[in-house]
DNA sequence: ACATTAAGTGATT
DNA sequence: AATCACTTAATGT
């Protein structure tokens, strides 16, 4: 494992850190699809995403979901924070979009590292801050930007995250991700493809310039 | 060949 | 932008 950490965040992190790390950190391999946190749950470990990408969803009070944002490699969640701060439950479901490989720390390491590692510090307060910025760009998505801007903004997320420009999807997923109808998606689809953005195939959607 | 699931379309609110 | 009702197309058994 301590390659691993090497590799993705030794970069990041000084070499008793990531000694550290590597002695209480527990690697978990999932695969897509798998719900890592569920609303409600309590966060008892921090995840350091090594590859992959998770997706992070808000749920509202009739159960229907909504995608936040994507995690990728070097990122953490800052919901774990979050409770690892209140013993709170968790407000979000995580689901891992891709394959994935994470490494989970115990939530009560946070704190302790946070007075002892420069670089711990700098991470936390880093990836919180991007955390930050992410779901104020979501909120103004919501608020002011238009369905097929958010939709394309959506494809262009799954695609990067995937390392893929061909989207392996249906229209009703996508419908659901965003909170929308597939009648809905599908026309905004086929007006993207007019425009020359994708291409349209069934259980498939590829995205033409990035 | 038939059933199932995905996607397209017009009309209505 | 959402919903309904319906059609067409693709895919699995």
């Amino acid at each position: 494992m301590i390659e691993k950490l090497k590799l993705n965040y030794g970069y990041l992190f000084e070499d008793e850190l990531l000694k550290e790390i590597n002695k209480v950190g527990i690697i978990k391999e999932v695969p897509k699809g798998y719900k890592l946190l569920e609303i409600g749950d309590y966060v008892t470990s921090m995840p350091l995403l090594i590859n992959g990408a998770i997706k992070i969803l808000r749920q509202d009070a009739n159960g229907d979901d909504l995608i936040l944002y994507f995690l990728e490699r070097g990122d953490t969640c800052a919901m774990t924070l979050e409770c690892c701060m209140g013993q709170a439950k968790s407000e979000i479901r995580a689901i891992a979009e891709t394959d994935a490989q994470l490494i989970m720390i115990p939530v009560k390491k946070i704190s302790e590292w946070l007075g002892k590692y420069k670089s711990w510090q700098n991470f936390i307060l880093k990836s919180y801050h991007s955390r930050v910025q992410e779901l104020l760009e979501v909120i103004e998505n919501i608020a002011f930007l238009q369905l097929d801007e958010r939709l394309l903004k959506f494809l262009r997320d799954k695609a990067m995250v995937n390392n893929n420009d061909i989207i392996q999807v249906t229209h009703l997923k996508i419908a659901h991700d965003l909170h929308t109808s597939r009648v809905v998606v599908s026309r905004l689809l086929k007006k993207l493809e007019n425009q020359g953005k994708i291409k349209l195939n069934r259980n498939s959607i590829q995205i033409l310039h990035l």
